[in-house]
DNA sequence: CCCCAGGTCGTCA
DNA sequence: TGACGACATGGG
C-alpha cells in the first residue's frame, strides 16, 4: 500500500534544474516548474519555492524522509566545498557559480552501474529513452498523480532477459555487455556489497570486470552511484573539451592523453576533483562558448 | 550523405 | 601501454 510523502527543507545549494540536469541522472523530467521522477521505490516531486524545497508524492516504504535525506546528499556542506574549489583558479569559481545549485545524488548502485553502461557512446536524450523503456518492460508500476512510474528492475528481474529483448529497447551494441554484467551478478560472480568498503582505487579495479565498464563508466559509477566518490574524474568528450580549451590548449583535442588530463585534476583539484568534474562539465556543456 | 553522442572491446604492434 | 576500427541508433 503507498503512502503520501509531503517534506519541506530549507538549504541552500540546491537547484533542481542544476541537480537533474548536469548529466549525473537520467530518470528526472520537468513539468511546470518542478521535477518529477523516481528513485528506489518512491515517485517524487521536487519543487523550489524561494529557498525552501518542496518534496511530495508517493512510497511504499516506511523511511522515505531518510531516503531523500540520502538520496540528494542533504547532510552535507556543499558551500565549503564550492569555496574550496573556487580557491583553485577564475575558472573554476565561474564554473562552481554558474552551477552553484548541484548536488551529487547517491543513486542505487545497481541502477547506476547499468544506466552508464547505457550511456557508453550515446546522447542523454537517448539514454533516458532506453532506461525509461527497460523499467518499463521490467520494473515494478507505481501510480502517482494520475501517471504510473517505474521502478529500475533489478538484477533478479532482469535474469531471463536475453539479448536479442535488449536489442528490441533500442540498445544497440550494448545488448550484450548489459546481458553479462545481469549474468555475473546473478551468477554471484561479482558482489556489489563489496564494493562499499574498498578503497576507491580497488573499488575502481573491481568494476572494471563488469561487461562494458571501462575507466570513463567505472568512474561515473563511483561519482554518482550512493558509493559516492568524489576523488575521481570521469573523462568524456566534454571534460576532455573543457580541460583543454583551459589549461592543455592542444590544437588537436584528441590527441590529449587522458593521464595528462588525470594529472591536471589530481593537482589542481586533488579530493574534491569529482565535484569539480561535475561544475566543468554542466558548465561547458550547457555555455558552447566556442 | 555526413558527423556526433557522458566509450568499450578486441586486436595488433 | 598505445593506437585503431567496429559497434546500433537517432538527431542535426
Amino acid at each position: 500500500m503507498s503512502k503520501e510523502i509531503y517534506y519541506e527543507v530549507n538549504t541552500d545549494s540546491f537547484e533542481p534544474r542544476d541537480i537533474f540536469e548536469c548529466g549525473q541522472c537520467f530518470r528526472w523530467n520537468v513539468e511546470k516548474n518542478s521535477y518529477t521522477g523516481i528513485f528506489d521505490d518512491i515517485v517524487l516531486n521536487v519543487k523550489k519555492e524561494d529557498s525552501k524545497i518542496i518534496f511530495s508524492g508517493v512510497t511504499e516504504s516506511d523511511d522515505a524522509v531518510e531516503k531523500i535525506r540520502k538520496y540528494f546528499d542533504l547532510d552535507r556542506d556543499y558551500n565549503s566545498i564550492k569555496t574550496r574549489l573556487s580557491k583553485t583558479d577564475k575558472n573554476m569559481k565561474i564554473a562552481t557559480e554558474y552551477g552553484s545549485g548541484i548536488r551529487i545524488l547517491n543513486q542505487n548502485l545497481w541502477e547506476t552501474i547499468i544506466s552508464f553502461i547505457i550511456s557508453a557512446n550515446n546522447n542523454i536524450p537517448r539514454i533516458k529513452g532506453i532506461i525509461e523503456r527497460l523499467s518499463e518492460k521490467y520494473g515494478r508500476p507505481i501510480e502517482y498523480s494520475n501517471k504510473t512510474y517505474y521502478t529500475f528492475p533489478t538484477p533478479e528481474e532482469l535474469k531471463d532477459v536475453e539479448v536479442e529483448d535488449y536489442r528490441k529497447l533500442g540498445l544497440g551494441f550494448r545488448d550484450v555487455r548489459l546481458y553479462e554484467t545481469v549474468k555475473m551478478v546473478n551468477d554471484g560472480a561479482f558482489h556489489l556489497d563489496e564494493l562499499y568498503n574498498k578503497p576507491t582505487k580497488e573499488a575502481y579495479e573491481e568494476l572494471l570486470k563488469l561487461s562494458g565498464v571501462g575507466p570513463k563508466v567505472a568512474n561515473c559509477i563511483l561519482l554518482f552511484s550512493d558509493l559516492k566518490r568524489f576523488d575521481v574524474f570521469p573523462i568524456d568528450v566534454w571534460v576532455r573539451r573543457v580541460i583543454n580549451d583551459l589549461y592543455i590548449k592542444n590544437e588537436n583535442e584528441k590527441k590529449v592523453k587522458n593521464s595528462d588530463i588525470q594529472k591536471i585534476a589530481d593537482e589542481k583539484f586533488g579530493k574534491y576533483q569529482g565535484l569539480a568534474q561535475q561544475y566543468l562539465f554542466y558548465w561547458r556543456r550547457e555555455l558552447t562558448w566556442l
